[in-house]
DNA sequence: ATGTCATTTCTTGCATACAATAGGATTGAC
DNA sequence: GTCAATCCTATTGTATGCAAGAAATGACAT
């Protein structure tokens, strides 16, 4: 979305605890316990709460009044609406991109197809996620709708973990590839409509399975002590 | 997004912040003085240091390291960027509410529209604006993702100063009305196609337009005291 | 054993205190 | 008079202190 300053310790303590929500060291539901991390992080509470609102804001984590601060996974139903809408959002991504690649978004791009080659070869699933991301989070940037490409992102991150899994589906892997070849080529050849299709399907396709993941999602990280809350949550 | 708790200072600062500076009551890139908005508000520092935090998480202001919080109005291309965007994700909940629509979210519309109609009949912009603001809330819920909504809502709120200079061009207003209808009537037919293009056409025909804006807009709220600054602001 | 209520403890929310830094004012050299 | 180095002040960033509210504990009654 925007890049901050990033030298209070603040900044940090809020970047590491998003990554360890998006990574799933917590469990969901769990308190994050402002006196414990402040020991851990080494600082007082103040830094620790002002990292919460931020948390709070980005909707990770869900603050009650006088509780505290409570990591907060999407439930099922909402993990499926927000990858439609996150399907709407990198379909725009990609009519965009194709009205206006250039040569140089196309090399960058082509190289991160490569990456997702590469991983898939070496059925490196890590690998093939962060080559995923590259792939797409450039098609993002050359959108040339810069507030656009941070929404984008910005919803690429909260689906990250739910992304992940998608690739342990077998076959999603080959599937995914596939779909960026073909997304690759309707954007050299400058296909909005096509471009637009595809990517849609792209995504959607993740919601649409969602379904399918949502036990073995629990046994992953949901069983790290998640106990059921008031209504169903992956 | 979310409803938060509300009942903490904090809270009340950031939304009381917040309408501030949509309605435009600070300059661009003026600084928020923790002192003197401490005692306006009679509280400490802390509440409002942890309300910039969630400002600065949604846009409105930009946390410079060891400098302050400040105001940052979007720059003209920032707006028309921010438009696309809201013109595609208003154009999903279209569509996804002509395919979900009930007997009666088809009333409540019905009765903003209504709303509208007597607001354009008066001749009264703020009237207008807040009928308008209910007729696309209500299509937003009616697309039935939740998500979906709140992205919609939080843009909506994002672009709230620029959507009323809007109101005041020469027969905007009347144009807007004469939107809606079709709007309703496409929603009514269940025919997403035609909701999906008017609506696009509904929102994007204001970024076109925004450029026209442009001008006017510095005189009514930039010239509150904004100096120029890295780059053009409207 | 179970439920209710009072008491205690823990935690949050806010206020205050202190430390570090940015930016301007001041001084002095040229 | 201009420029540079230094000092001073204002303001942020973080720590700590304190009061109010929530949860936990335990006594007591049913």
């Amino acid at each position: 979305m925007q890049d901050i300053p990033l030298d209070r310790r603040t900044d940090q303590i809020r970047e590491a605890l998003e990554e360890m929500i998006v990574e799933g060291h917590f469990p969901d539901g769990a308190r994050l316990d402002e006196v414990r991390l402040a020991e851990q992080f080494h600082v007082s509470r103040t830094p620790l709460r002002e990292a919460f609102q931020s948390l709070a804001a980005s909707g990770l984590v869900e603050l009650r009044l006088r509780r505290g601060a409570f990591v907060k996974f999407p439930a099922l139903e909402d993990v499926i609406e927000m990858f439609d809408v996150m399907a709407e959002i990198e379909a725009m991504c990609g009519r965009y991109a194709a009205r206006r690649m250039t040569p140089e978004a196309e090399a960058e791009i082509a190289a991160a197809l490569v990456g997702c080659e590469t991983a898939f070869a070496a059925d490196d699933f890590d690998g093939y996620y962060r080559a995923n991301h590259e792939f797409h989070a450039l098609i993002y940037r050359a959108s040339g709708n810069r507030f656009l490409a941070g929404e984008a992102e910005r919803l690429h991150r909260r689906l990250k973990p739910f992304r992940r899994l998608q690739l342990r589906l077998r076959g999603r892997m080959r599937e995914s590839l596939k779909e960026h070849r073909l997304i690759f080529d309707a954007l050299v050849a400058g296909d909005e409509a096509a471009v637009t299709a595809q990517m849609r399907a792209h995504i959607a396709v993740q919601g649409d399975r969602f379904n399918d993941l949502a036990a073995q999602y629990r046994r992953s990280i949901g069983a790290a002590g998640a106990r059921q809350r008031d209504r169903e949550r992956v």
